[in-house]
DNA sequence: TTCCGACGGTGGTCTGACCACGCTGTATAT
DNA sequence: ATATACAGCGTGGTCAGACCACCGTCGGAA
């Protein structure tokens, strides 16, 4: 009858470790309590405390060191992809479609990036990319800062990880084609802006 | 030194437990082995396997029922998406990055349903609708179905709980533009396609 | 000064115990 | 004979304690 708070303890406990992150201004790379004090402080079992510690491991939240400790941690490239794939992953047409989706992501971060038409930072980073290589990756990463969408962001991070590490050939570094990709973002042309991007990804036709 | 089987005792159950299952056969909604016998079929002990199911249910994989046993789940809508929106959700910025991201997936779908341009289902589809109501969210399970994607269909599942999560204003229901939607996508013109999306969405200049 | 080993703290794992809950079969009451 | 209530069993949920492997450190020996 009572709202909730009936199930899963350590569901509460991963809101309760949530809090104390908060309460006591942790930062990432931060270590937070040991699993024992934890324990002693909530006033439930360690191993209560541990299934929480895995589920924040698995999303990528906090890593553990034996011997050391467990330490906040960037949410970056986390378990999940791993663990995910093992499960979605299982025949060929999954790494098709891991191919087709991150490719149909990357162009919605590149419509992004023309809607907020952030001219000076394309500039910016075209006059970059003439000085120094880029690799495809932080070429990407950027795109998806000038598209200003976390959420997308975070996306796009866990496939790009599943594509990589279903080794797919690599194709040969040109820079040109990313020079011209940013030009066409420059003129806010959306369809020249997709049409390099193809070309980019050897897809056109 | 050597290659891996190192780290994390809780993963390679993750592991034993699918291959177990593919080796069985089991289906969805099949009753996987007690924590109990699995501890002893993988001779680790029980803590390991309940790591490892929380790990599978947190993925949404299988569902725990005290007093019956732990059967296995469709991975639809799942605790992952509770746990990580109380993280990553924190700011309104990041409510709007979900409306835009989820908005940008589905018209990702729609293309996807353009390329596989599936007449025959889309117009029995389309007949369907005419005759009963069909919820927004059947809507688009039809069209990624359609779309053929098993991964998009995932990321939709997950971004559209999130933003049912959020509590947005619903739309109106308008059978009609389901309707010229269908119409669209059955011309094979993208940019109408997408035309009378954002209309549905009342995005529309 | 340098080096090395003992020590304490930490995560990783296992075991055994108890509880709460759902199912089922049996014994009882009708 | 049928219906009902209850006890037993198997299940997941949780806890406590133990031991291991590993890491950093600190103090004593060379």
């Amino acid at each position: 009858m009572n709202k909730e708070a009936s199930n899963k303890v350590y569901i509460e406990i991963v809101k309760k470790i949530r809090t104390m992150i908060v309460e006591d201004g942790l930062k990432i790379g931060d270590k937070i309590p040991s699993e024992r004090e934890l324990s002693e402080r909530l006033q439930v079992g360690r191993s209560s405390v541990r299934e929480a510690l895995r589920a924040l491991e698995l999303l990528g939240l906090i890593e553990t060191r034996r011997g050391e400790g467990t330490f906040l941690r960037d949410a970056r490239g986390n378990q999940l992809v791993q663990l995910v794939s093992t499960f979605i992953l299982q025949d060929e047409k999954a790494k098709e479609d891991v191919k087709d989706t991150l490719q149909l992501i990357e162009m919605d971060c590149l419509r992004l990036v023309l809607q907020r038409n952030n001219v000076e930072q394309i500039v910016s980073f075209r006059k970059l990319l003439e000085s120094v290589n880029v690799s495809d990756e932080e070429f990407f990463l950027k795109m998806i800062e000038l598209g200003d969408n976390h959420l997308m962001y975070r996306i796009w991070i866990i496939l790009s990880n599943f594509y990589r590490s279903l080794n797919f050939p690599e194709e040969p570094y040109s820079k040109a084609k990313y020079l011209t990709l940013l030009d066409a973002l420059l003129q806010g042309d959306e369809n020249l802006v997709l049409e390099k991007y193809l070309l980019l990804r050897k897809l056109s036709t």
